[in-house]
RNA sequence: GGAGGGGUACCAAAGCGGUCAAAUGGGGCGGGCUGUAAACCCGUUGACUUCGGUCUUCGAAGGUUCGAAUCCUUCCCCCUCCA
């Protein structure tokens, strides 16, 4: 009854909501067709809270349509309000060309660039609303949308009920964010938008304005918000983003950050963040939920980083939590004469990245968590010595989870 | 433009001359239990320290005082109502 695409993009739980959805299906079914996600580009890269979209864009090539990548160039130097506590801080125009730049990046990883049926479609929408005139597109655009019905929708209505402020430059976002729709359908062809359940109102407004415009039928398809069975939101953990760049966080990092999902979301992140069939999933979903959980980190890493990468990481995740350590952990090097006469513990743990002040590691002996080579530190004023490394490597905890080599040189 | 309310640590929110590095809650971090999960329990949560203390912090800058987050002056920002 679905068409394969649709079909699947339910089974694997990316399905929110849809504009016309029997009749998405007709058109789906008949031919292939091009659909939008816009990204914004605020940040260095794309961090895991895109990673669904991203997904989306996937199984669009999977299933013989072509993904257009629009990257918010324009929209970025106005800011989305939607699910904004504040008003954004504006970048500069160089900032935001070496964004894009990085975050290319990122599809060329996640993305089949070779088929030319499927190839990603790349296009900055700085192009067109860059050069917009004023008058022409408050007379051409402004008039089909009505401050009534931009007042009710969430991401102004919130604003306005939290009692904070909204200025009229993001005001303006939604009827932007229509525009670019209307102009990737006029010049692309593009006849869906794709996007995370907040931008419902903003692909509602974009499928609008094409309708009275050009009296051509699009459509809106949205992804549910991934809320974490914790109720925190994705994607950023307390350490910072998730960043999908290996210069943001290394591939072991990653790799963690899957394995510890909570349990409840295990089989529901299998689903929408690896290759793996539904059915096979189905099938297995109900075996050892660590063993999930590893698999989960192996088929994500995989993707982002590759076969090898996710297979080192899982081997020093294992050899790490079974009290060794693993290569893949981060190293720091001291030179030997540091170590020569003895070095404080305290002097030796600011030089790696797991503390940020010489208190916050005082407080950690004190709470038992920095252990030395697996032993726990007890006294502040303990001496390093030659002789507490082995083989010339010692390993510097914070907590369970947090580990460094620190190797002699010179 | 007029009237009123407010800006406190990561967030929310108390404090309104000394006992305030600042209650309480959330979050974070560490420990315990476990399974690198959840829940729960305990500890901790400005920096530096020879552990005696020292330094910086309550929108900003000045001032009063032996002493200020707390009082005064100027400035900046936010909100509400009126125009």
């Amino acid at each position: 009854m679905k068409n394969s695409f649709l079909k699947e993009f339910n089974e694997r739980e990316y399905f929110n909501q849809c504009t016309n959805l029997d009749s998405l299906n007709g058109l789906m079914d008949k031919r292939k067709i091009r659909a939008y996600i816009g990204f914004d580009c605020t940040a260095q890269s794309l961090h895991v809270g895109s990673l669904l979209q991203i997904m989306c864009l996937r199984l669009l090539q999977k299933h013989g349509h072509q993904p257009i990548i629009l990257l918010g160039g324009g929209t970025t130097r106005i800011g989305d309000p939607s699910g904004k506590e504040e008003t954004r801080k504006i970048l500069t125009e160089k900032e935001i060309e070496k964004n894009i730049k990085n975050i290319k990046k990122v599809f060329s990883i996640f993305l089949d660039n070779k088929n030319p049926k499927t190839r990603p479609i790349y296009v900055n929408n700085y192009k067109w609303l860059g050069k917009l005139n004023y008058i022409k597109f408050l007379r051409e655009i402004g008039k089909h949308f009505t401050i009534n019905k931009m007042l009710s929708f969430d991401s102004v209505k919130l604003r306005l009920e939290r009692e904070q402020s909204l200025s009229y430059m993001e005001f303006n976002y939604m009827i932007l964010q229509a525009y670019d729709f209307l102009e990737l359908n006029k010049t692309k062809n593009c006849l869906m938008q794709i996007g995370g359940s907040d931008q419902w109102g903003n692909i509602v407004n974009g499928v609008e304005l094409v309708k009275r415009y050009s009296s051509k039928q699009v459509y809106g398809l949205t992804t549910p918000l991934i809320t974490l069975a914790s109720g925190a939101k994705m994607g950023k953990t307390e350490k910072g983003a998730v960043w999908l760049d290996k210069k943001l966080l290394s591939s072991y990092d990653y790799w963690q950050f899957w394995r510890n999902t909570d349990d409840r979301d295990v089989v529901k992140f299998l689903k929408m963040f690896t290759n793996m069939d539904v059915s096979e999933i189905e099938s297995i979903k109900d075996k050892n939920i660590n063993d999930l959980k590893t698999l989960l980190a192996n088929e994500a890493t995989t993707l982002l980083h590759g076969e090898a990468a996710a297979v080192k990481a899982s081997e020093t995740a294992k050899k790490t939590f079974a009290g060794g350590s693993g290569d893949e952990l981060p190293v720091i090097k001291i030179k030997k004469d540091q170590i020569n006469n003895g070095l404080n513990i305290i002097d030796l743990s600011i030089k790696t990245n797991l503390f940020s002040s010489k208190s916050e590691i005082r407080r950690t002996i004190k709470n038992s968590g920095l252990k030395i080579n697996n032993s726990t530190v007890a006294d502040e004023n303990l001496s390093i010595n030659v002789s507490d490394f082995e083989d010339g490597v010692l390993k510097l905890s914070h907590g369970k989870k947090n580990h460094v080599l620190i190797k002699i040189i010179g």
